[in-house]
RNA sequence: GCCGGGAUGGCGGAACUGGUAGACGCGCCGGAUUCAAAAUCCGGUUCUGGUAACAGAGUGCGAGUUCGAUUCUCGCUCCCGGCACCA
């Protein structure tokens, strides 16, 4: 009588088991060989999808297989719960936030333990509570007393009609969401964190971060940006200041032909006062979105201000204009124009016809023709005065010593990396802890008075934040002076929540400090595992805030996360899953009808994680249909008795031959899981080795103790991946340990010799013919054999052998 | 626009360090089982020609390096992620 495979009923008693056993709840045990293991924490939309079960389970299986490497390892979970969505549900339900919030956190946590993760729990940060913001509060007004954070007038969308401040993604072809009035761009104060203190050293700690991909090391150095160039002066018509501008290529210096100053700049807003043009320009300008992609592709349009500069070696008249690309909040808010060497210069002068003149030509003689496009290459200067001749660095030093010298010049290191602007015009996140007094300036709120609490019982109209009717929230004394001052109503960035939840995990229960002792444990994060998406900001502002919590003493660790993995995202149809484009599979469903493990299985299966996984219900079926052949193999084999105790050097081929597949197999998902992360060829390796005992005839008595060795094995390589069939399917194989508890295997060197091999021939590099040579065959046999072979001979013919390539245990190549 | 990544059978993917292109799975085709179907099991399956043996072509497009290129170099096309207030 056989047992069918009812996922249904085994998932939930493994489940319990764990729980009954709590498998997963992990202590601080020193001089213990730890494993940090972590994905980045959900957002709490209420509905678990498919990228989050992707990611989950990627990070499930690793922190598995190194458990079973005898690693101490944590995984926790928490929610990132301050943002957006919760406040859009408010408007669209009237559900307060936080009641949304919670509720949502309840939810997902019944779905997340369905699936089978090994999460301790006991750990569970959620940013929306008092108890975490508390610290971030704290850790802001320590930062106040440094000078890493600082106030000063920023730029947002703000929509005229919900007199809102929009966020990038609210506004649409330039309207709000909304209300589909026009979004203006609005300078308010706000606060930011001086991320450009560490810009150097955050581009330094990349060369460190060996288990991190190349992809995003380089994101992150092309986003912080450093250049070398050199801020010159130029003297302005009239009686005004000189301008500076900074560039990087001061060797073209003698080709520029124009300048242009960014709308804000304070020699246009001068300007503009008198004419009204240039006023109208200004006003256009402001009409621009915030978001630096739509600065780069709308058309480049400026005006001239109708006054000069002067050129500083010829003295020239060189016009100056405001032009709507250049950015004020880079270097200086001016840039020289040489349109002979620079695309968007050139582009620019092309459209309002300004003269290009060309001062570099190509070291290699190449012929430049200045007037098709711009050549923005490195080469010699000519037409250029005292630097004629010279190379860029030799010119660069040229002008930089002369500037210098005459104190209208100074090399400096830019750096594109803007500071962190972290003040939110929204109700549901962390409060500033800021007091403004009228006699005392911006008080930060003292430890005593922390946490600021954010009052969860609000009205939510979406017109501003609630906060700001809310006399009793922002009604309160100075710190200093006691006088009656204002709180500061904006919240933080969600970003700083998602900066140091991983160190918070270390001692969630801690209401001394952010953390304590244990973090030493912990931290760094072994492996970190999330969105390609988060490449850029979340990744970079953690690495920041780590170096903040270094450098107050509270951290020894350098880095956050010393291993990172990526991963694609989960497409259907071949676009990413979204509500919008009705193409979501929900993951419950899935679940219910197959099971967990078959969900894992084909997750991992279906691609590498780090490409984009194509959703498929045929695969899922697949997979299914796999976990009952191996419950079936397993059943059928059990069937047979106990096996003897495996001899080696009793088998004969058949059994040699599935022995070594299991080894092989034992070698090949060590490495795919171990070290590779391509769990998807791990698991085609186990199919291939089930298959093999599948096929397997027995032929004696050591037949069956082959087969027990075989399904063994993969039961337990299998288990990270499907660990609920592969629990039952071990105990029944008459384990007593649970499988959770195993040690990996290690295979046998011995059991991988093959006497003979399968060597390839191919003449002039193409496939020709396959001959089997002896394992220790010298080289001159294995040529040998291969020209003596009758489909290679008819290859040759009569032509000469060049020469012969032997790759050894591969391939023969032979050259005619 | 800028930065990063991707493209391989009908489909998802494999080929790890330049050495057998298409492992494994899906789908499809044929067979077994069944009154029949589902499920299951066995066999086949890149394309073209050939009963077959075998031959020719083939990894987005165009060049190049090499005895040999999916892999390296150069130039394109299309798709995806990020671009600082989505998380």
């Amino acid at each position: 009588m056989k047992k069918i495979y009812n996922p249904k009923k085994i998932e939930p008693k493994v489940q319990d088991f764990w729980n009954r056993t709590k498998t997963f709840e992990v202590d601080e045990v020193p001089d213990t060989d730890k494993f940090y293991c972590l994905t980045m924490f959900p957002y709490p939309s209420g509905q678990l999808h498919m990228g989050h079960v992707r990611v989950f389970t990627i990070s499930d299986v690793i922190a598995r297989y190194q458990r079973m490497q005898g690693k101490h390892v944590l995984q926790p979970m928490g929610w990132d719960a301050f943002g957006m969505p919760a406040e859009n549900a408010a408007i669209k339900r009237g559900i307060p936030p936080a009641k949304w919030t919670y509720q949502n956190i309840s939810d997902m946590r019944n779905q997340l333990d369905r699936i089978g993760y090994g999460y301790d729990w006991r750990r569970e940060v959620t940013t929306c509570r008092p108890e975490y913001y508390r610290w971030e509060q704290w850790l802001f007004t320590r930062l106040f007393d440094k000078g890493l954070v600082y106030r000063k007038n920023a730029i947002v969308n703000w929509d005229p009609v919900d007199q809102t401040v929009l966020a990038n993604e609210q506004v649409i072809d330039g309207r709000g969401w909304r209300s589909d009035a026009p979004v203006e761009r609005r300078e308010i104060p706000q606060w930011f964190m001086k991320i450009t203190d560490y810009a150097q050293e955050l581009l330094d700690g990349l060369e460190n971060l060996d288990g991190w991909p190349d992809s995003v090391k380089s994101m992150q150095r092309n986003w912080i940006g450093r250049s070398e160039g050199i801020e010159l002066a130029f003297d302005v018509e009239g009686d005004r200041d000189p301008l500076w501008v900074y560039t990087t290529r001061p060797d073209t210096l003698m080709g520029v032909t124009y300048m242009a100053v960014a709308a804000e700049h304070p020699l246009a807003v001068e300007i503009a006062a008198q004419n009204p043009d240039i006023s109208n320009f200004l006003q256009e300008c402001k009409k621009i979105h915030a978001a630096e992609a739509m600065l780069e592709t709308m058309e480049k349009k400026g005006m001239p201000l109708g006054i000069s500069a002067i050129h500083p070696i010829t003295s020239e008249k060189i016009p100056l204009w405001v032009a709507n690309f250049v950015l004020m909040g880079y270097g200086t808010g001016a840039v020289m124009a040489v349109p002979a060497h620079d695309e968007r210069d050139w582009l620019f002068a092309k459209k309002y016809g300004l003269p290009i003149t060309q001062v570099i030509e190509a070291t290699d003689g190449t012929r430049i023709d200045i007037s098709e496009e711009a050549y923005v290459s490195y080469g010699r200067s000519v037409n250029s005065d005292f630097i004629d001749g010279m190379e860029f660095d030799e010119a660069f030093e040229a002008i930089a010593d002369r500037f210098e010298h005459e104190g209208r010049g100074r090399r400096t290191i830019n750096y594109r990396l803007r500071d962190w602007g972290i003040s939110r015009q929204r109700y549901w996140g962390t409060p500033i802890p800021i007091i403004y007094c009228d006699k005392c300036g911006s008080v930060p709120v003292p430890d005593d008075q922390l946490p600021v609490v954010l009052p969860e019982k609000v009205e939510f109209t979406g017109v501003g934040s609630p906060l700001k009717d809310m006399p009793e929230f922002y009604e309160v004394a100075c710190p200093q002076c006691g006088n009656p001052a204002n709180r500061e109503t904006d919240t933080f960035d969600t970003f700083v929540e998602s900066s140091w939840y991983f160190s918070r995990y270390a001692s969630p229960d801690c209401d001394t400090a952010p953390f304590d002792e244990r973090e030493a444990y912990w931290m760094p994060v072994d492996q970190y595992t999330g969105g390609i998406e988060h490449a850029i900001l979340h990744l970079l502002y953690s690495r920041f805030y780590q170096k903040i919590f270094r450098d107050l003493g509270l951290s020894s660790a350098d880095e956050p996360f010393k291993n990172l993995l990526t991963q694609g995202m989960v497409l259907k149809d071949g676009a990413k899953m979204s509500k919008n484009k009705g193409n979501t599979v929900d993951p419950q469903g899935m679940i219910d009808r197959y099971g967990a493990d078959t969900v894992r299985l084909f997750m991992m299966f279906a691609a590498p994680p780090e490409q984009a996984l194509e959703w498929s219900d045929a695969g899922v079926q697949g997979a299914f249909r796999f976990l009952n052949r191996f419950w079936k193999a397993v059943q059928l084999h059990v069937e047979k008795g106990r096996p003897t105790d495996l001899v080696a050097d009793m088998l004969n081929s058949a059994e040699k031959d599935l022995r070594r597949k299991t080894h092989q197999t034992i070698f090949k998902v060590s490495d795919d899981i171990g070290r590779r992360y391509t769990f998807n060829t791990a698991i085609a390796a186990s199919m291939e080795l089930l298959n093999a005992v599948t096929r397997f005839r027995h032929s004696s008595d050591q037949s069956l103790s082959v087969e027990r060795e075989a399904l063994n094995t993969i039961v337990v390589v299998l288990s990270p991946i499907v660990p609920h069939i592969c629990h039952e399917l071990w105990e029944l194989l008459g384990h007593d340990r649970a499988v959770v508890d195993e040690a990996w295997p290690i295979f046998d060197e011995k059991a991988l010799w093959q006497e003979t091999l399968e060597i390839v021939v191919q003449v002039n590099g193409k496939l020709r013919s396959r001959i089997a040579i002896a394992a220790d065959a010298s080289k001159e046999d294995v040529e040998a054999e291969a020209l003596n072979d009758e489909n290679v001979r008819r290859f040759i013919g009569d032509r000469k052998v060049k020469k012969t390539i032997i790759v050894p245990g591969r391939l023969v190549n032979i050259v005619v």
